[in-house]
DNA sequence: CCCCACCAGTTGCATTTGCAACCAATCGCG
DNA sequence: CGCGATTGGTTGCAAATGCAACTGGTGGGG
C-alpha cells in the first residue's frame, strides 16, 4: 500500500464543499444586488449589518461579519458615496465613528432583505424543516471557528 | 407596520453563513499548505483534483471544480513550474493538454491529502454520523446550483 | 480542399484584495 | 502632566482576480 491517502476526493473534504456551495448560493443574489444597486459582496453585507443590526461602528462590524478593516473602511466609503449611510464621530472618543443607515439606504436595505429573504426561502424548501435546522446549525457552529482580526 | 423585512438578519441568510462557515473552514487549512508549499487556494485545488481523480486536462478541472479557465491556467502554471505536474498535448488533438501529477507533487498531495482527512475529521467530530450525513447532502445539493463557466 | 465558426488555453488590463505602514485620538504609567 | 503604547480607521503598494480579446488548433459545409 503505497498510497497514504488515496481514496479522500474533493468531494469529501469539508472546507472544499462549503465553498462550492457558498460560492453557489452567493452568485445568484449577487446578481440582484450589482444589477440594481452596483454593489460589490462587501459593501451588501455592510449595509445588512446595519439594516439587521441597527447603528455600530465600523469596527463592530469588522467583529461580526468576521471581515477586515480595510475591506470595511473602503466598503463604508462607497456606502456613503452612494448616500445610503452616513458617519458621525463619536463625542466621547473620537477615534470611533457610528454608521447609520439614511433613508435612501434603508428603502435599499428593505428592498434588498426582502429579496433575501425570499431567495433563502427558495433555496431552503428543497430540505425538510430538520434537515435545514440542522443544516444551519452545522453552519453555524463551523463560523465560529478561530477567525481573522 | 411601516417595514418591510424588520427581523431578518444576516445570520438567517444561508448564503451569509455559508460564506462564514466556508471562509473560517479553510483558513486554518489554508496557512498549512500556504506555510509549507507557498501553494495559492486554487493551486491547491487543481492538485486535489488531479491527484484525487487522475490526470485531466484543464477544461476538465475548470468543470469539476467549477473554476474560471484563467484561475485554473494560471494555477497550473504555477504548478508546473513547482514541478508538481507536467502537461502533455494530446495526440488527437492538439488542443488539448493532458495534466499529470509528477511524483513530487504525488508526494505533496499525499502530505495534503492526509492533512486534510485529518482536519475534515477534526471538524466533523464535533457533530454526530446523522448530523453530518445531512449535513453533506445540504451542501452537495447547494453546490449543484447553477455555476458560472 | 478551403474558409469560417468554434474550442482549449493564454494574456493584458482594470478592479479587488491583503498587508504593512501610517495618522490621529486616547490611555496609562511614571 | 507628558510621553510611549494602543486603538479606530485610512492609504499605498503588491498580489490575486475577472473579463474580454487573443492565439493556435479543429472540423464541417460548400
Amino acid at each position: 500500500m503505497p498510497k497514504p491517502a488515496p481514496d479522500f476526493t474533493p468531494q469529501d473534504f469539508l472546507p472544499y464543499l462549503l465553498n462550492q456551495a457558498a460560492e453557489a448560493s452567493s452568485r445568484t443574489f449577487q446578481e440582484y444586488y450589482r444589477a440594481r444597486y452596483g454593489m460589490l459582496r462587501t459593501e451588501w453585507r455592510v449595509l445588512f449589518h446595519l439594516g439587521g443590526y441597527g447603528s455600530m461602528t465600523a469596527k463592530d462590524v469588522c467583529h461580526y461579519a468576521s471581515i477586515h478593516k480595510t475591506k470595511v473602511s473602503r466598503a463604508v466609503k462607497a456606502l456613503e458615496d452612494k448616500r445610503y449611510l452616513t458617519r458621525e464621530v463619536m463625542e466621547h472618543d473620537r477615534r470611533n465613528e457610528l454608521l447609520a443607515i439614511t433613508p435612501l439606504g434603508q428603502k435599499v436595505f428593505d428592498d434588498l432583505a426582502a429579496a433575501a429573504k425570499k431567495y433563502d426561502e427558495d433555496i431552503s424548501c428543497q430540505f425538510s424543516a430538520e434537515e435545514i435546522r440542522i443544516f444551519r446549525a452545522c453552519l453555524t457552529a463551523l463560523a465560529k471557528l478561530p477567525s481573522i482580526q
